[in-house]
DNA sequence: TCCATTACTCACCCAAATGTAAGTAGAATA
DNA sequence: TATTCTACTTACATTTGGGTGAGTAATGGA
């Protein structure tokens, strides 16, 4: 597999141009949100724990200038946005739901206790 | 998906637990070259473009690490050491064709064409 | 008049990932 | 004696992704 280009920069194989665009901590947990709804951009906000305003606007952007969603705005005050997955985000949430079957079971091969964790960070660690 | 720890760090999610196991610029190619031969150290360094000793060593050690490679030393001068793909690493190997089909497909999507590019290249741009 | 509302942007900062360049062991070979 | 071979390690520099905290527009309502 060469390189090859892409907006100015060098890509080494198919695998890294894929997580270029769908990639890095907020993309993913953000298509997921939105596979089977409409959702405004608070909302958003509300459903992702720990995200925050500046990263969830530029992957949202990002995601939307390439084609993985769509963006909707309302003319009122105060504003409304929509943000909807697009056929090609229809296609990612495909490989993002067998990356996330395989990270499952990763996780029990490494004996990662969800259960257990959940109620080690309700008492406060 | 509630979060939770593994060797004190926290995830938000399984495609984030995954990522971290075989992400980054260089687990997967190297991998990938693993999936249906034994290679020393030099073999895979002369054919993964770009790597450096650095890191070549220190994904083959976090990939050993957490069992997706093993290594075997030889003990002979000057130093001979192979690696080769277990079990679980060719699990990665599956995923890692999924996405790579995908990045494949991304490719297509946004009119990458890679025969243009390597004669690009070849021209020295 | 002041505040709340929503969906942002901006300037600045930090840590982690990656890159650079040099060095090392120990035996064989020139 | 100096050099080559291989599989590394180390110190240092740079790049990149993401975090922090503040500010903004335009309108309706108290």
């Amino acid at each position: 597999m060469p390189e090859f280009l892409y907006k100015s920069k060098l890509y080494y194989n198919p695998v890294e141009f894929a997580m270029d665009r769908i990639g890095g901590t907020w993309k993913m947990p953000i298509l997921w949100r939105l596979k089977d709804r409409v959702m405004r951009y608070g909302e958003l906000k509300k459903s992702i724990p720990r995200i925050t305003d500046k990263m969830l606007s530029t992957q949202l952007r990002d995601l939307e200038l390439e084609g993985f969603v769509s963006r909707q705005v309302f003319a009122e005050v105060p504003p409304r946005v929509e943000y909807r997955i697009t056929s090609r985000g229809k296609r990612a949430v495909t490989i993002i739901t067998e990356i996330r079957n395989y990270g499952l079971l990763l996780m029990k091969e490494f004996g990662v206790d969800q259960q257990r964790i959940r109620e080690i960070r309700k008492s406060g660690d």
